[in-house]
DNA sequence: CTAAGGTGTGAATCACGGTTCAGAACTTGG
DNA sequence: CCAAGTTCTGAACCGTGATTCACACCTTAG
């Protein structure tokens, strides 16, 4: 039996092997997975099209595990900057919203791709798993919150979706392909409007200023920041 | 000259066209646009492929139609539960969130496809428009209750979207067509957790009730209703 | 060096559904 | 009923891009 597979022959399979996966990621984050058509990964990967099909089985599951590299990255850079639960959840959400956003604004073209692009019943599973582990991680703050007396008692589960629903929407304008780059004054205010907004909805409101008796409690307003004008 | 198009061939044709869009509709309102290829809509609107053509120049824009036509009877009937501009904009708000949740509920696989389904650049196109048309009704109601002291001071436009996010992202685990029909009592309970974020995320605290002399205002905490627990 | 496999190649194939079009069927005014 | 048009029909066509596969080229161990 004069051949067998070697080291050196495995490695080399598995250099192809991911020099395709980064090829296609480049491609996805530069124009999205529409873009990353087997021949053109083929093409940016140094193989022939026929090769690609020796290391992945179909073209969905290639994108899907691209998504998978891509989005759990993403997904870790976040948990990592919301880990620490001795924080206040006030500031772990405001971190959240921060770095998510933060990072989308940056990679406009792959956080696009990542969060919105209609691609493949394979990726929009792995779409799914990534949204809910998002969602967890906020359900997870607003709970911590609400033990620590930050936040007010109310359905976790409902304000983590809307948490992040309210992220999404008020991103999405800014990160289709159309529409031209931010500003990155215009970014910071996004973000922080988005917190403000969040954060509204799940704290109670400030310690009123002591009120000198006899004053009229009934225009009592919370001393909540006031927000420039920042829309799409 | 013996052959003249003639009132009742004209409205022939305007039957036809009609029942064609009432056949695609009806394919989407079951099963998505995905499911309404030219020769299903054919058929059931009891016609040729090929007629479909001579009333259509394209599916895409057949689609389009359709979209149009179920989106804009939806954005009527949230406009018409909002018109009162005299109603406080809390209620106009929970007006709008109880209708348009409502109504996504009832007809799950419709607003699915009106809301996320991945369709075409045409329908794509009209998606926007009824997106941003929502979007201006609920800045328009945050900016009315902004005037009438009801609301917070913030970006009216960044509020709308968070808003409709916040809807959409809460509603959209309910209406994915893999996932089962929501018990009416979920259904009440989504829509007014929904409701509830939001209003909290827009009004000033509700005023305290007046404080006796002396005790602190520290412990002054809003009251507002606590949620049952929902989650999808 | 050579036989036995592996690995790479890219043109051909395939699947899919929208679109076309040659002819059949029909409608109208005379 | 006829001629001149219109409308309908559905099988054939097409564009697209993923997938296959016969063949050439390598690599290994004896």
């Amino acid at each position: 039996m004069p051949y067998r597979p070697t080291a050196l022959t495995r490695k080399n399979a598995a250099d192809k092997r991911a020099a395709l996966l980064r090829a296609a990621r480049a491609l996805v984050a530069a124009d999205g997975f529409r873009a990353a058509t087997v021949a053109a990964i083929a093409a940016r990967g140094q193989a022939s099209v026929g090769s690609v099909y020796s290391h992945f089985d179909s073209r969905d599951l290639l994108l899907a595990e691209v998504f998978r590299s891509a989005a759990s990255h993403e997904l870790a850079v976040v948990r990592d900057a919301v880990a620490d639960t001795g924080q206040p959840a006030t500031d772990r959400l405001g971190d959240l919203i921060r770095v998510f956003g933060g990072r989308a604004l940056q990679g406009r073209r792959m956080a696009w791709a990542l969060l919105f692009e209609p691609v493949n019943p394979a990726v929009e599973a792995e779409r799914l798993t990534y949204r809910r582990s998002y969602t967890e991680i906020t359900e997870q703050i607003v709970r911590s919150g609400q033990e620590r007396g930050e936040f007010l008692p109310q359905d976790t589960g409902l304000a983590a979706s809307a948490v992040l629903g309210a992220i999404s929407e008020a991103l999405v304008g800014w990160l289709r392909p159309e529409s031209p780059p931010p500003l990155p004054q215009a970014q910071a205010d996004v973000v922080d409007g988005i917190r403000l907004f969040c954060l509204r909805a799940l704290t109670p409101p400030v310690p009123a200023p002591p009120v000198p008796p006899g004053t009229g409690a009934g225009s009592a307003r919370r001393p909540h920041r006031q927000d420039r004008r920042v829309g799409p």
